[in-house]
DNA sequence: ACCCAGACGCAACTACTTCGCGTTAAGCTG
DNA sequence: CAGCTTAACGCGAAGTAGTTGCGTCTGGGT
């Protein structure tokens, strides 16, 4: 598992984890991602080398645990008083931030340190989530409501793969026709509707 | 650019670089991909390290080149007769051999080593140029064909999307359904028809 | 046949990574 | 609140990987 869960979650333990992030925040703003090292970042912190190297093993698993923290979002979904703008205004802002530059190094970092991808499931949580929320609140006003796992497939995912595999210009205007074919077989029993379990 | 473009296609460079990919692949078997060194695949390949950093920078590099290959199909799809099932067997094969932690592996490689992320590129390329030849072989027969792009978008994207974010059962009724997603708006104006123009 | 340039080998150097051992401090128990 | 247990950290040494300059070789062109 990831090293982010700290065993022992109050005190040192937790000040090094703080302090060895900041580090890593600060020093990527000040000298550039590419030179950043364990030593480096360790002497930053206040900690020595093999502190980072026992809890995160290697370099890539420290900027994966941070990347996620930064991918992770810090507001709700905004709420402009219905379900396809609300969907239409999230799409676009989750394209144009994960598409830029420093979005598209946070995702390929987060997928990359950590094995078991602990990391890369946490950022489709934090989508799931923030469409669950814009769902939760369509529901509320009696709207019909896609499928979460429908609305990854068919909005979440063509987005990201446009990222990571196929330079694309993700303007609103294809954003919105994604949002569109979702919101084209709302409830339908179509839907995909994917299981959850694990593979093996 | 990626290493793999060698500058002088004949003779010594040519020599040294199949067999540096063969050292990867034989080391990646003998030893596990977790204890390759830029090192040992050196000396195994007969050559001096000095020689792999020069040309391939580093070790993610060389092992996304060699993924890339290992992702690169090495047959035309399969012809069943018929536009669906042609689609459904390519997408359940897709899904069977990415997922596998061996796929799953090498699109990680591939995806992390290119910083211009040339590779991924390829890799994407490979999934549209299989798509083109079912699609162009169905209109021979006069079926109604969805755009690459779609079918990026609905099936592609969504088996990518959940390999690297969210361990799921990809299995045949998914990817079936997938398809049919797709055939859904076989030649629909509606189809998201994606730019392909770079970003920026 | 000669020349030019890219690519490689060699070797020394720097930097990163690992490991054992002693110490510190967080959390737990009585 | 005092004492105990143990995970986590600091330190330093040893090993390994990554970097660079320079000379040599090979392939392609003239």
């Amino acid at each position: 598992m990831s090293a982010r869960a700290t065993t022992r979650p109050g005190g040192r333990s937790a000040r090094v984890q703080q302090s060895v992030h900041q580090a890593v925040r600060d020093l990527e703003a000040e000298v550039g991602r590419d030179a950043l090292t364990v030593p480096l970042i360790a002497a930053r912190a206040g900690v020595t080398p093999s502190t980072v190297y026992r809890r995160w093993g290697d370099l890539r698993e420290l900027l994966s645990d941070v990347a996620v923290e930064r991918l992770r979002p810090d507001t709700p979904p905004a709420d402009h008083g219905s379900l396809r703008v609300d969907l239409e205004a999230w799409a676009a802002q989750f394209a144009d931030e994960m598409s830029s530059t420093a979005g598209r190094t946070y995702i390929r970092d987060a997928l990359l340190g950590d094995p078991e991808q602990g990391n890369a499931v946490r950022c489709s949580d934090y989508a799931a989530e923030q469409l669950k929320a814009i769902g939760v609140r369509a529901a509320g006003r009696g709207e019909a409501v896609p499928d979460v796992e429908t609305l990854l497939d068919v909005v979440v995912a063509p987005l990201m793969y446009r990222i990571l595999f196929r330079p694309s210009d993700l303007s609103a205007a294809y954003t919105d026709r994604l949002v569109a074919t979702a919101l084209g077989r709302s409830s339908a029993p179509s839907a995909p509707s994917a299981p959850s379990a694990p593979k093996s």
